[in-house]
DNA sequence: CGGGGGCTTGAGGCCACTCAACGATAGTGG
DNA sequence: CCACTATCGTTGAGTGGCCTCAAGCCCCCG
């Protein structure tokens, strides 16, 4: 019998001042601010990783293209998430502002500079870059072996997790990104909302589609099947 | 237009030593060996991560499950990987021996210790969390989005690289393990193979169906699509 | 108010899964 | 040395879950 240790206790800087960045001790980091209208690219597969990100406002999508255009969601970040961190020299995804989205920036080589010297800030970009790893294991499991509906009570339970504000969850991704986050159609995902909705775990907020109540947790998590 | 750097070009420690254990310099780290026969537990997920192991001959399959059974495989581990690396206190896959396998193994708070002084120690940690990161990407992608037949054909091409010798490659695991890889099950598994043998792209050597020549990797690239 | 994008829903099709039978191989014990 | 058995792999037949194609609604926005 082990100790179970829950996600939320592994340290996990959040903000890019907390990885290193006192801006009284080193005057070298700069933090600038830049804005993305929605559906624009931040940068793209295979481009040099000159900058390291965090969500200030808005989300953010970062994906894979095949070449016929078949796309893979592999996450998305949302209000104070930091994203962009690559350890080689280049992009592993497109990342593109769900919606109008403003983002802080750091140079990623004035982290490196800090890290040599730094024991904490290196532990914490290891630290970060776990918990991206252990994010994309479970999501394997997911796309591997999960049927649709498990897989958008999954969803709906991350991002209950994340952004639900005063017992709504705004979501601010289309049905076609949920779906290429889960790799299934739009159709499909849209299928999977409805039928959740006639079981009564989740209620739909205004006349919108993307505000959705979670009504039922227990029965939602029953639905997911994690061990 | 940028310049394309291959994960090859990517710094891989390729031994427990390397990753800063020198025996004559830090006689603390031990470095022993361990065997296990053919499909026994190394470890189990959830378990505290004590260990960090490393191939010594032999193979092994890291694994998750759910509560009814369906497996997904996140990675193999061949002569020379290191696996068992976790950040966190414990582990996040179950792994077994696919053969019978010995492994070498070091505690892991041994490294952490020199970690904290060495920056190169923890250059070389970030760096294979990075590389463990982005197979599980690239294999999102591929369990997401793609067809049967690119999947098997993305796995020959990938363990052609990993452990062809002579020019034949000798699969250690079976059809069921490949499957629950590619999340596919082992009939759509073997089907694959089978198109691909009568399409002339794979060879099949002596009696046992686990030894493979690649006969035409041009034309496997063409079947699986990656970008 | 007209156009367009996003979402839902239905009908039909297909790819991978399920169930099943069979052959081959390797390991076991008489 | 040879049954005997268990495991592994292949192949076929049929099913089903998700995809494809299509129509229609609603809301936003110019």
């Amino acid at each position: 019998m082990f100790v179970r240790i829950t996600t939320d206790s592994i340290p996990r800087p959040n903000s890019l001042r907390d990885l290193g960045m006192r801006s009284e001790s080193n005057a070298m980091v700069s933090l600038s601010e830049f804005s993305y209208r929605k559906g624009t690219e931040i940068y793209g597969e295979k481009e040099p990783a000159d900058y390291v990100y965090q969500v200030k406002s808005g989300a953010v999508r970062s994906y894979k293209l095949l070449s016929d255009g078949r796309r893979q969601i592999g996450a998305f970040h949302l209000v104070g998430d930091i994203f962009g961190l690559e350890n080689g020299g280049e992009h592993r995804f497109t990342t593109e502002a769900i919606v109008d989205t403003t983002v802080r920036l750091v140079r990623r080589q004035s982290l490196e500079t800090v890290a040599q010297s730094d024991a904490m800030v290196a532990q914490n970009l290891l630290s970060m870059t776990t918990n991206n790893l252990q994010h994309a294991e479970d999501h394997m499991l997911l796309l591997g072996r999960k049927t649709s509906l498990e897989r958008v009570a999954a969803f709906l339970l991350e991002m209950d997790k994340r952004l639900t504000a005063a017992g709504v969850m705004a979501l601010p991704m289309s049905r076609r990104d949920i779906a290429d986050y889960l790799g299934l159609t739009l159709e499909t995902v849209s299928r999977a909302l409805s039928r959740l909705h006639e079981l009564g775990v989740l209620g739909f907020v205004g006349n919108t589609q993307r505000q959705i109540v979670l009504l039922d947790r227990q029965q939602l998590a029953g639905l997911d099947l994690q061990p």
